[in-house]
DNA sequence: ACTTTCGCAGTTGTATACAAATTGGTGAGC
DNA sequence: GCTCACCAATTTGTATACAACTGCGAAAGT
């Protein structure tokens, strides 16, 4: 059996909309701004043909929606819609664990590494879309610990309907550094421990420790998102 | 608020992938079977375009398989690999009971009704055809129990990825008839359970009945298949 | 008889012209 | 000055011509 012949149309696919899904995911187009087909046709280099597919597949997945004669827009996001987006991430993650786990190479490990040290540098730095990034690559490491695809593609899946929320909030926020240092240390003592469950060998503890951080984190920013509206309403 | 414009194009592309997708898990398009555009388009009253969106949201989801130069084929499917799709619907079926659960109003304990009779009725006619129509419908209205959309959405999913396994796989036996009854029965049994859960207004036993049914129904089918593989090969 | 090459028929992928829909503005009417 | 109707510009949705690719078979060469 040989290689597959990759079907570069296909790959051009894929990586369009890898592009764009992470576009919309750090607000380089943020909520609502409209996205011309023929723009984008022309930044990669081809027809509105292939570019729709691409757009239809990401308004199916919620991060887009079409109107006829309008233009193509990126959804809005709003934190009690995507609470159940997060009930369900929260059960998804224990399952990461459970279900044919995969024990991390060397190759993981020092990714897992590198991602640590980007992680302190930030914590100095503070830079909110590279905590963004950081955080999406994380997540995406965090997968390979499976290899039930679809638990992998489900949860990639649910990761980027909610992602930008964060983003999104916090950036109303005056106190919007606080917000980031106090998530990046959390997020610094996420790594930690889901690090300490791979070094004991115990894949399941990964998907409690991700479990417990992700609940925190969600609470910690529906306080923040409530309290920001009821200072809107007063 | 007024109505939503429901946007006819976009209800018709729900209507061509819902009935596409039928037709794929009622085994009318077999493993294999080479679906042309063009017949599509016609069959529909449209142009290929809109066709090729359906058809390209169908292979997203792993129903097809589309060869620049060869046709769009429905995927075959392979019980080793569906076993990880399994695996995860086992565990969100216990999810349904337990986020954001909707207690059932009177209208849908009617259709629980109807289809009970339904299966009465095929355990006495025994058609694999009309048992598969049934499972579906029972399987979309159990999804009503959750308001969780996400959760439905994946399930759902989930469902039309694996259920072409069972009919396909019966089909190749001999004792096909007898399998379909074992299979009835026990899925008779499932509603009956799944009914006393709902009448004690238990929404997460509905969640744990389903489980059970879930995991011994797949074992029982992943045994035949492998006895019959065995048989093959000697 | 076997192999290889070439070409044709058939199908999906791409580009593009045109249809349909919405929005915003402009001007007539009051 | 206000309202309403209509038109034009813009954009997505559809239809279709054409390009790219594959598989098969025939025919030529050995």
């Amino acid at each position: 059996m040989t290689d597959i012949p990759a079907s570069d149309a296909r790959a051009r696919y894929e990586r369009i909309y890898a592009t764009l899904r992470k576009r919309i995911c750090l607000l380089d187009y943020p909520p609502g701004r409209r996205l011309r087909e023929e723009d984008l046709a022309e930044e990669f280099h081809t027809s509105r043909t292939p570019i729709r597919r691409v757009l239809a597949r990401l308004e199916d997945e919620g991060l887009l929606w079409s109107v006829h004669g309008v233009g193509t827009i990126v959804t809005d996001i709003d934190i009690e819609e995507l609470s159940q987006v997060y009930r369900l991430r929260i059960e998804l993650a224990e399952l990461i664990g459970k279900l044919m786990p995969v024990p991390p190479d060397q190759a993981m490990l020092n990714e897992l590494f590198e991602m640590e040290a980007r992680c302190a540098e930030l914590a100095s730095r503070l830079d909110a879309r590279e905590f963004a990034r950081l955080n999406m690559d994380f997540f995406q490491l965090i997968l390979r610990l499976t290899a039930n695809e679809p638990l992998r593609d489900i949860s990639e899946r649910l990761y980027f309907q909610t992602t930008r929320i964060w983003l999104k909030t916090a950036s109303r926020f005056d106190h919007y550094r606080d917000m980031l240092r106090l998530e990046v240390e959390s997020f610094q003592r996420e790594m930690r421990d889901v690090m300490l469950a791979i070094e004991s060998a115990d894949l399941s503890a990964v998907g409690h420790v991700r479990r417990a951080h992700l609940t925190t984190s969600f609470s910690r920013l529906l306080a923040e998102a409530r309290s920001d509206k009821k200072a809107d309403i007063n």
